[in-house]
DNA sequence: CTTGACTCTATAGTAACTATAGAGTTTAAA
DNA sequence: TTTAAACTCTATAGTTACTATAGAGTCAAG
């Protein structure tokens, strides 16, 4: 199949499937003689899989690293399970950063009301003001 | 003072504030004999706003846009009240999002243990086998 | 044959930095 | 005065994961 049909098959812009081919996450072993790119059943299996893991937010790299090891069958998968476990702690990471800028962000947030003046703004006063105390 | 010092006064690198001084958020209004930028202390004061805008995750689009309503202390406040409802609403639907991303990993994980080859692989299996069930 | 849809490669853009190259300026020490 | 190191400048490119566009080629149906 062509390019075209690959997308519609995975739901996944022809743009992005280049996009992949060159950063070496899908190959494209056939051309037609007009240099279209042909795809057979296993690239669309692939392309999900990829898509599949992007939607985990692995970068291209953890997912590139991924079906290198699917490509040993009998080595161990310890090191599936550490990048998993890496992925994991990196985004528990990430929802503590966020938590407590929410929090900063709600507090700053309560120091200004309606009807008043950029003069009088308890937020642009608390960014300004803090430089202030910084120095 | 010249670029270094300001980059040390502020804990802000060289070539950011350069970069910021494109983008419009900071402008160098003086320039040496060499054609060095010189910086004032009102610069040191705009410098750091930024900064503490940038560690509240707002974009350099929305601080420029602090910026210029700063620059009109009459006007109302509505407009920064706004801008920070909806940046803290962004946040917490990024929140959502990686919550729910952390549980899925989670789940995905526990599907895996030690002592398992690529083939026996947990994690590597849902991966693949959730692309049959799509299909 | 014509035309529209599809495909190709190349290039540039997004956001917020970050690094490097090569050239010019400044400053302090010899 | 000279020298050398530190600093500064502009231009360009790179990072990540796409996304868009231009101009040219291919294909299939009318």
């Amino acid at each position: 199949m062509k390019i075209g049909e690959l997308a519609k098959k995975t739901d996944c812009s022809v743009q992005t499937i280049r996009y992949y081919e060159k950063e070496q996450l899908l190959c494209t072993t056939q051309r037609s003689d007009g240099n279209f790119r042909l795809y057979d059943e296993a690239a669309v299996e692939q392309l999900l899989f990829i898509k599949l893991c992007r939607n985990l937010d692995l970068s291209l790299s953890e997912i590139r690293q991924l079906l290198t090891l699917k490509r040993s069958p009998g080595a161990q998968c310890d090191q599936v399970n550490r990048m998993m476990d890496t992925h994991i702690q990196q985004v528990e990471t990430r929802i503590q950063e966020l938590v407590q800028l929410r929090e900063h962000l709600k507090v700053l947030r309560r120091s200004c009301s309606s009807e008043r003046t950029i003069e009088q703004c308890g937020i642009l006063q608390t960014l300004t003001t803090n430089q202030h105390q910084k120095r």
